[in-house]
RNA sequence: GGCGAGGUAGCUCAGUCGGUUAGAGCACACGCUUCAUAAGCGUGGGGUCGCGGGUUCAAGUCCCGCCCUCGCUACCA
């Protein structure tokens, strides 16, 4: 049977989130894991923090915190904001805690080499003898050899514009701390992504049926590309194997190379917490698993060839990647997100207004699936507005009249004597949308708008009826109707589940529905005479509220206002 | 510089293999309705499809050139 590996880009434990992630590369994820969960199929979704490299021991270092404390904090804090805006992993986890990661991670490295595909090459680099270590080229300053600057970094000249080799900068020193740099060989294992490419991955990106955003940027990278170093001088980080050949101390796995393994590891972690240890191979080396990761489009280089080259380079019979939806970049009014510039929502001030649930809904419909996109503030009053009064109110309107004129009891159902009016819900009020397909093809922005086309369908079927004038003239035939407007709305609920969680359990409970909306399957067989009435004849409703809150022109013009204030 | 993506209604965007009069939502105008969160339903106005040329019976769609916006350019994850 199929089952479904969900991931989601694994966030850098080094600075918060912002709703451009979480519009790229988590909320898409939820909602697809949430859908096709609801829809009965098996599904895993896991995340957690990428936790090495040397920006996070430079932050650490200089917040004056362990490394290991420094990760910790990020990936609680990380953790909090998915956990506020409902975005439920099965697991979440961190590649520097994930119990078994070192070990897969040096795995990994073990099967590439003895495969042959890894390489050694010795090269300079720039070393500072006053930090110990080694130093990336965007960390080295110094004169640029083409102008003459003396404020040049390592791989470009801000003045000139020409690119840089770190090694032909005048006086190189440490952009840090100042320090003169001396050059320095040092060997280092590379990935041979151009074998790789060669005996399989090359074939299997130009057939994969990628988003047409994705396929000529990853065939283009496919082409060119170079054999890759995957380690570095460091100590934080997972070291490598010590059966190595020709084993140097003090040499890490590079942070990206690790980072996708904690796919794996988590998926193990996961599994080892149930009692199963070596689970994870049914979810990574069987072929019944789709393996979908979810990201952003500075990912997809190492979503659609790299990692995919790692996994095939084991010859273990890992699975590759089944899709990998990319999407685009998330601005905020016009302009990127940026922290440090106040650009940005903070969660806590969004929390305390608004609704996550709201935010869930705005940021799909506005998804950056095909191109960028952006957060508006205006988008989000409308997108309230809409649900308010699509949704919140069709709920309102039906289910209170209900409670007046027909003893707040979902009325009977007469199959023969509904069937025309049964008929005239299901064909002649407007085209059924099914989020649930547009969220399995990726179209999450489609999804939304479905959700919405059926709730004016509802909207339309009440208009139509009118049952306030057929209670005076056929009070009878006012309760069949009635009874389909409320199924209906329960219907609602089971679409909305994916979208807003609450929400739809809110929903769902007004209708008179019992337990989880979540585990009332997905709604079908939506024709005259089908089974898709999901509430018995009979059920008492639950207590009636309005669902959703609309946003007035000041609380808008607010928070454009609040905009660009820098974080106090 | 190189590579890639994009430019369609006031706003946000669809538009399949070239094929009827270029669509949707929001916004706006008018009408209907009064059950409901001043909500709902219907009708309508509104577009030189970035600019110029070409191919074709036919171009938003294919080809060439130009203008504008954005991203990437690999040891930053």
């Amino acid at each position: 049977m199929t089952r479904y590996l969900v991931t989601s880009a694994l966030p850098y434990a080094n600075g918060p989130l912002h709703f451009g992630h979480i519009a790229g590369a988590y909320l898409p994820a939820d909602v697809y894991a949430r859908t096709l969960r609801q829809q009965g199929e098996e599904l895993l979704f896991v995340c957690g923090t990428d936790e090495h490299g040397v920006a996070i021991t430079q932050s650490a270092e200089q917040a004056g915190v362990a490394y290991a404390e420094w990760v910790a904090r990020w990936r609680d804090q990380i953790g909090g904001t998915f956990e506020a805006l409902s975005i439920r992993f099965d697991v979440w986890s961190g590649t520097s805690v994930a119990p078994r990661h070192g070990e897969f991670s040096k795995e990994f490295f073990r099967r590439l080499n003895r495969n042959g595909y890894l390489v050694r090459q010795t090269a300079d680099q720039l070393y500072s003898a006053a930090e110990g270590q080694f130093l990336a080229d965007r960390y080295v300053v110094g004169g640029c050899p083409k102008c003459g600057y003396e404020k040049a970094r390592g791989d470009e000249c801000p003045r000139c514009g020409s690119w840089l080799d770190a090694l032909e900068l005048i006086e190189p020193r440490s952009r840090r701390s100042g320090a003169p740099l001396e050059r320095r060989a040092t060997t280092h294992w590379y990935l041979d992504l151009p074998k790789l490419r060669d005996e399989h991955l090359g074939a299997w990106v130009a057939n994969k049926d990628w988003k047409p955003n994705v396929a000529p940027f990853l065939n283009a990278l496919v082409k060119d590309t170079l054999p890759r170093a995957i380690t570095r001088d460091m100590a934080w980080g997972v070291p490598l194997p010590e059966d190595t050949p020709d084993y140097e101390p003090g040499k890490v796995l590079y942070v990206w190379f690790d980072a996708p393994i904690g796919y794996v590891s988590i998926t193990a972690q996961w599994c080892a917490e149930r009692g199963d240890p070596e689970g994870w191979k049914l979810w990574w080396q069987s072929p019944d698993t789709r393996l979908v990761h979810f990201l952003g489009k500075d990912n997809i280089p190492f979503h659609g060839f790299v990692f995919p080259a790692m996994l095939y380079g084991q010859k273990q019979d890992y699975v590759l990647p089944w899709a990998v939806p990319a999407n685009e970049f998330y601005n905020l009014e016009g302009k990127k997100f940026s922290t440090s510039e106040g650009w940005t929502i903070p969660l806590e001030a969004f929390l305390a207004r608004h609704d996550p649930e709201v935010a869930r809904f705005y940021l799909l419909a506005s998804c950056p699936e095909t191109a960028d996109s952006e957060w508006l503030w205006q988008g989000y009053q409308s997108a309230a507005g809409q649900l308010a009064d699509a949704i919140g109110n069709l709920a309102t309107r039906v289910l209170r009249f209900v409670a007046k004129n027909a003893e707040n009891r979902v009325p009977a159902f007469e199959p023969v004597a509904g069937a025309a009016d049964e008929r005239f819900l299901l064909e002649q009020c407007g085209p059924i949308g099914d989020p649930g397909e547009h969220v399995r093809g990726f179209r999450f922005r489609r999804a939304a708008e479905a959700l919405i086309q059926n709730a004016t369908l509802g909207n339309v079927f009440v208009d139509r009826m009118a049952p306030w004038t057929l209670r005076k003239q056929d009070p009878e035939r006012a309760l069949l109707v009635l009874h389909l407007a409320v199924q209906w709305i329960a219907n609602l609920a089971r679409w909305l589940a994916p979208v807003c969680p609450g929400k739809a359990q809110s929903l769902w409970a007004m209708c008179g529905g019992q337990g989880a909306v979540a585990d009332q399957g997905w709604p079908a067989d939506l024709v005259p005479g089908g089974a898709w009435r999901p509430i018995p004849a009979g059920t008492p409703l639950g207590e009636i509220t309005a669902l959703f809150r609309k946003l007035d022109d000041t609380e808008v013009a607010a928070e454009q206002a609040a905009l660009g204030q820098p974080p106090s």
